[in-house]
DNA sequence: GACAAAAGAGCACGATCGGTCACTTTGTCA
DNA sequence: TGACAAAGTGACCGATCGTGCTCTTTTGTC
């Protein structure tokens, strides 16, 4: 039992790794069992099929992202001081804890987009889940509080910049990116923080 | 000759449409093969190997993106009017020149930003030349010019509102992907020309 | 209308794909 | 410590992968 858990979440880190690299349909069994040090038919004994492991990768990477960028913004004080922290540890995860391979939810994303399923499905849940904390923590920037649609519309925008960070970081080099990022969101904060009241 | 030439158009066509709904990765020749209504060995009259034709569906994109987005605003004068001709063809580009499967160098990108080789090499290309032809168009935003940096920063967040609004629209059905968007864009622009003298 | 070249079909190859099964080894707990 | 389930292995399955080969059909040219 305890023995089993234990390489279960080792497979689903390697495995998330190299999904994030190739992409899942770029990641056979074989690499996946290669990477962890097991024999294929030995990874069947943790999952049932290969979309089973992939759900387990869906569902790990969700938490991890909430463990590592929602977790510690949570404990400061609602409104300005969280979603600076978010937004840093949200650089922070894709730089530093995807170091080789950027951000898994960002390539899952672009991945599943257009392909219908339970994956696709999970994937949503998870990212709706964290775009209504965001919108709320928004709407509570500001006295008197923001509308929904101002709030979503900043969420847009901090969003945006977080995808345009990893696409200029890494396609396009770009040693620049986290400064142009930090730089775009604290301007998107200011006024939005300041409109009128 | 003619013939020929029409053909490998078409493969090559369907190659990047079907590259965009499931990654270059995810589609076999047999695929392409089957879509374009040819034998799988009937693609190899007209491509020495699988990468070669992801090097010309990368190219072909490459070319067909610069004639939607780029040429309908070359005619225009230089600076806002361009630019908000680009952002528009972008976002109609992003929708409708690819309503299935989403804007191909989107994909393509997310797919490739790790994988060295002369495929990334290509695209970041494309990319670069393209993300030049923009700055310059920031820069003659105003009188005085934008400043490299400055025109660097609104570039940045050009791209990324763009980004935002394929994965809005895309992964979380958001509806109202444009019209934010096209928000936040006029926002960017509005500032960025009005910067102080 | 002959004819070479181009376009494409059909088949077969070795490798690898996801997955199964019978078996051995290892860990856990009474 | 002995028993039994869990963990892990290796051989193997049918299907599909990218690619080469030979052959037929189509196309453009003189």
């Amino acid at each position: 039992m305890r023995k089993g858990e234990a390489t279960r979440a080792r497979i689903i880190q390697e495995a998330a790794h190299l999904a994030a690299l190739r992409g899942l349909t770029g990641v056979s069994l074989n690499d996946v069992a290669e990477a962890v040090g097991l024999s294929k038919s030995g990874l069947f004994k943790h999952f049932e099929s290969k979309e089973d492991m992939h759900l387990a990768v869906v569902e790990m990477v969700g938490g991890m992202f909430r463990d590592r960028v929602w977790t510690p913004a949570a404990s400061l004080p609602p409104g300005r001081p969280r979603l600076e922290k978010v937004f840093e540890c949200w650089l922070h995860w894709c730089e530093e804890d995807w170091p080789r391979s950027g951000c898994p939810i960002m390539a899952l994303s672009v991945e599943l987009d257009d392909q219908p399923g339970p994956l696709r499905d999970l994937l949503q849940k998870q990212l709706r889940a964290f775009r209504r904390t965001l919108i709320d923590e928004f709407i509570a920037l500001r006295t008197p509080p923001l509308s929904e649609a101002e709030a979503q519309a900043a969420y847009f925008q901090l969003k945006s910049f977080v995808l345009g960070h990893a696409d200029a970081r890494r396609m396009m080099g770009d040693t620049d990116a986290r400064r142009s990022a930090v730089a775009a969101f604290e301007g998107l904060i200011d006024r939005t923080a300041r409109t009128a009241a």
